[in-house]
DNA sequence: TTGCGATCCATTTTT
DNA sequence: TGGATCGCAA
C-alpha cells in the first residue's frame, strides 16, 4: 500500500492529528479509535514532508506494542519507512547508551533483570524475617525510582504494613545501590534513570540526541510514569512530541504511572495542541455498550462513550459454569466448534487472562483438546530457571565481576550451597581473568574439572555465541538433568535448542545477553513463527493495542475483577476496572465472557462496620447488555450438545 | 553447611 | 498445582 492511499483511509479527526503542524500535541483516543493507525500515519506524513525516517523515534511501553507498531509500519509504509525506530523506553535508552557510553559516564556494565535484583536483595536482607521479602523490597525500590518519590511514600503505596521497618529498609536500599555501583550493574530503572539524569544536566547531550530524534511519537502516553516523563521533557522545544493515549486504559499504576498524568500534559507542555479521536472502528456497538457501562458506573468521570462505526451488532455472551475446569474446557471446545463450523482461522481468536497463573487452566484445556495456541505474557524463555542456569556460564565469561551469575553457577554443584557460593564469589570477583577464577575453583575442588576446562574454552570463544552455548550445555546438561528431573526435564531440554536458535543472530556474548535481558521472549513466540495460524492466549497487560475478531475473557468472578488484592483500595479497584475495560475493548465482532461460579451475582463484601470493602464489577450489570447462559454441571458430562436454557441476568435498570 | 523431605502456602500486571 | 519455606540429619 502506498503511503498516500494509506492517508486517504483516515477519518477527519485522525487526518487532522496526523498532519498537524503543532510542535507538540496530545491525541486523546478511546480504545479502538485508531491510535496506532494515527501514529503510523503521522510517521508516514512526516516522511512525506521530508523528515528522514531514521530521525523519527516511536516509543512504546511494552515490547509487544513496539513490535505491533513495527508490523503496521511495514504493512502500510513498506520500504519508505526504512530506518524508522520503534522501541520501548528501555530499548531506546540502551540504544543511546550503546551509541555513546562516555557521554553517560559509563564504562562497562551488565544489565540485571528482576530475578537478579531479587537475588541481591535476598543476600542483603539475610534470613531474619522482620523485613519484607526480597521481591517486595524490589517492588518498593522500583516504585520509588519510577515515581521519583521518597522511600516512605513508596512503602506507603506498595506495602503499607512495612512502614514500621522504614529505617531498616532504607539501610538495605542503600547497600543495594552500593552493591550495584561496585559491580557495574544496571537494573531496569537505572537504564532510564542514567539517561534522564544526563539529559537534564547536559544541553549538549540533548542536542546530540535531538539530531537523530527530531520527532518522538509516544504511544500509550497514559502509562508514562514520572521517570519516563523526565526522559521526554528535556526535548520540549528541541524535538517534536506527538503523544497518544487514553486515560481509561491506564493499567500500569504498579509501575508508577498515574492515570491522570495525561491530563497534565497541557500544563507541562506550554504550546501543546490536543486532538480527540472518538469514533470506534474496532468493535460492535454491543461490545462497546458493555464497555461504556463499565466506565459509566465508576465513581471516576472518564467521560468516555465509544460509538461504533460498524453497523452490525451483537451482544456479548456470558457463560457461567460450575467450576473452572468446565469453564476452560468449554472455551477450548467452543474454539474447535467455531473453527469447524464457520471455517474461520485460529488467528481470529484471543483468550485474555489476568495473570500467567490464570492462563494455566486455559492452557491445559487447549493442550488436551489440541488447539494450537501461543501464550504471550507468561514465563519467558530466557527467564526460566534452567536457561538462566546455562546463561550464568556465559555471564561469568562475559564479566568475571558478575557475582550473581557466579552464585547461580556455583550452587549447581554438589557440596556448594548458598553460603559456600557467596564466599567463593567474593574471592572470584577479585580475580582479574577467567583463567585465575578457574584456578581458584580448581583449588577449591567442588566444581568438576571438565566443567572448568569448558569454562576456559568459552573464554576464547566470546564472539561465537552459539559455540559457547553448546559448550555450556555440554558442561551442565548432566547436572541440570538431575536438578530438574522431577520438573519435566525433557521439555526444558528442548528450550536450549531455542536458545541456540536465538543466539545465531548475535555475534558477541555480551551483546546477546544484553539483548535478551530487555527482551526475554515467551517460549511459544520462538517456537511458533508469527504467521502461524494459532489462537492467542495473552495477559491483558500484554494485549493493549491488539485486537481479534473473537475474544474470550474468562474468570470473571468475584475476587478476580477486581482482584482480591485490590480490595479496599479505591485507586487499585479503579485500575482493575480499567484492566477489565482494556480486555473488553479488544474484541471486534464477538465478546465471550465466562466465569466459574453458578451464582449469578455475589454480595459485595462487607467489613466489620457493614461497609462494602469490595465489589464485583458485574454485580449490577443491566440484563440487556449481555446474553447469559448457565451451564449446569451434569449437562456437560451427559451430553455436550444438549440445548442450554437461557435466563435473564441481574437487575434490569431500564 | 548442605541437602533432602515435609509441610505449608497463596497465586497480578512489565521493563 | 507447584513454589517457597522450614526442620532435621549427615
Amino acid at each position: 500500500m502506498s503511503s498516500t492511499s494509506f492517508m486517504a483511509e483516515l477519518n477527519d479527526q485522525q487526518h487532522q492529528a496526523a498532519t498537524t503542524t503543532a510542535q507538540n500535541c496530545l491525541v486523546l483516543a478511546g480504545a479502538g479509535c485508531g491510535k496506532t493507525k494515527t501514529i503510523v500515519a503521522r510517521a508516514a506524513y512526516l516522511i512525506s514532508q521530508g523528515i528522514p525516517a531514521n530521525q523519527i523515534q516511536i516509543l512504546t511501553f511494552t515490547r509487544r506494542a513496539a513490535s505491533e507498531i513495527v508490523t503496521r509500519v511495514e504493512q502500510y509504509l513498506g520500504t519508505s519507512a526504512q530506518g524508522l525506530r520503534a522501541s520501548t523506553f528501555h530499548t531506546f535508552c540502551m540504544y543511546l547508551l550503546r551509541r555513546n557510553r562516555q557521554a553517560f559516564g559509563l564504562e562497562n556494565f551488565s544489565i540485571i533483570d528482576r530475578d537478579d535484583q531479587i537475588m541481591i536483595f535476598r543476600l542483603l536482607r539475610g534470613k531474619d524475617n522482620i523485613l519484607p521479602k526480597a521481591a517486595e523490597l524490589c517492588d518498593i525500590y522500583s516504585f520509588a525510582r519510577n515515581t521519583q518519590c521518597k522511600l516512605s511514600v513508596a512503602i506507603e503505596k506498595v506495602l503499607p504494613e512495612a512502614m514500621e521497618f522504614k529505617s531498616e529498609i532504607a539501610e538495605v536500599m542503600k547497600t543495594y545501590e552500593q552493591r550495584k555501583q561496585e559491580r557495574s550493574f544496571l537494573d531496569y530503572d537505572d537504564i532510564l534513570s542514567i539517561v534522564a539524569v544526563n539529559l537534564q544536566s547536559s544541553p549538549t547531550l540533548v542536542h546530540w540526541v535531538s539530531q537523530f530524534c527530531r520527532v518522538f511519537l509516544v504511544d500509550e502516553m497514559q502509562d508514562t510514569n514520572p521517570l519516563q516523563w523526565a526522559l521526554l521533557s528535556p526535548f520540549i522545544g528541541k524535538s517534536q512530541l506527538f503523544c497518544v493515549g487514553d486515560d481509561a486504559q491506564s493499567i500500569y499504576g504498579f509501575r508508577g504511572a498515574d492515570f491522570e498524568n495525561i491530563h497534565y500534559f497541557k500544563d507541562n507542555v506550554s504550546n501543546a495542541v490536543i486532538y480527540t479521536l472518538e469514533k470506534n472502528y474496532r468493535s460492535t456497538q454491543g461490545i462497546l455498550d458493555l464497555s461504556n457501562w463499565l466506565l459509566d458506573v465508576s465513581p471516576i468521570q472518564y467521560d468516555k462513550h465509544l460509538i461504533a462505526a460498524k453497523s452490525q451488532n451483537s451482544r456479548p455472551h456470558f457463560h457461567i459454569f460450575s467450576n473452572e475446569f468446565e469453564e476452560a474446557n468449554w472455551i477450548a471446545q467452543d474454539l474447535i466448534i467455531r473453527k469447524k463450523q464457520n471455517n474461520v482461522h485460529w488467528n481470529d481468536h484471543m483468550v485474555l487472562v489476568r495473570s500467567g497463573y490464570a492462563a494455566r487452566h486455559i492452557e491445559r484445556a487447549l493442550i488436551n483438546m489440541s488447539v494450537p495456541y501461543q501464550f504471550i505474557g507468561g514465563t519467558k524463555l530466557l527467564e526460566s530457571a534452567h536457561v538462566k542456569d546455562l546463561l550464568s556460564m556465559l555471564r561469568v565469561v562475559s564479566n568475571t565481576q558478575d557475582d550473581i551469575a557466579w552464585m547461580r553457577f556455583l550452587t549447581l554443584w554438589d557440596g556448594i550451597g548458598d553460603v559456600g557460593a557467596s564466599k567463593l564469589a567474593v574471592n572470584l570477583i577479585k580475580c582479574q581473568t577467567l583463567e585465575e577464577c578457574c584456578n581458584h575453583l580448581e583449588h577449591h575442588g567442588r566444581v568438576p574439572q571438565h566443567v572448568l576446562l569448558i569454562l576456559k574454552q568459552m573464554s576464547v570463544l566470546t564472539d561465537t555465541v552459539v559455540a559457547c552455548i553448546e559448550l555450556a550445555f555440554e558442561a551442565l546438561h548432566e547436572q541440570l538433568a538431575a536438578k530438574y528431573q522431577k520438573q519435566d526435564w525433557s521439555r526444558r531440554e528442548k528450550d536450549f535448542k531455542l536458545v541456540k536458535q536465538l543466539a545465531q543472530k548475535h555475534a558477541q556474548i555480551s551483546e546477546f545477553l544484553e539483548a535478551y535481558v530487555l527482551d526475554p521472549i515467551s517460549t511459544s513466540e520462538v517456537e511458533q513463527s508469527a504467521d502461524h495460524d494459532i489462537v492467542t492466549l495473552i495477559t491483558i497487560h500484554s494485549a493493549k493495542g491488539t485486537e481479534r475478531k473473537v475474544c474470550y475473557v474468562p474468570h470473571l468472578t468475584v475476587n478476580q475483577y477486581p482482584h482480591a488484592r485490590a480490595q479496599g483500595d479505591f485507586d487499585a479497584v479503579e485500575e482493575e476496572r480499567r484492566v477489565l475495560y482494556v480486555a473488553l475493548t479488544r474484541a471486534q465482532n464477538e465478546l465471550v465472557l465466562t466465569k466459574q461460579d453458578l451464582t449469578t451475582w455475589a454480595m459485595d463484601q462487607i467489613d466489620d462496620q457493614g461497609r462494602p470493602v469490595s465489589s464485583y464489577f458485574f454485580n449490577q450489570v443491566p440484563s440487556h447488555l449481555l446474553d447469559v447462559t448457565i451451564h449446569k454441571r451434569d449437562e456437560f458430562f451427559e451430553n455436550k450438545k444438549k440445548p442450554i436454557k437461557k435466563i435473564s441476568f441481574g437487575i434490569d435498570l431500564d
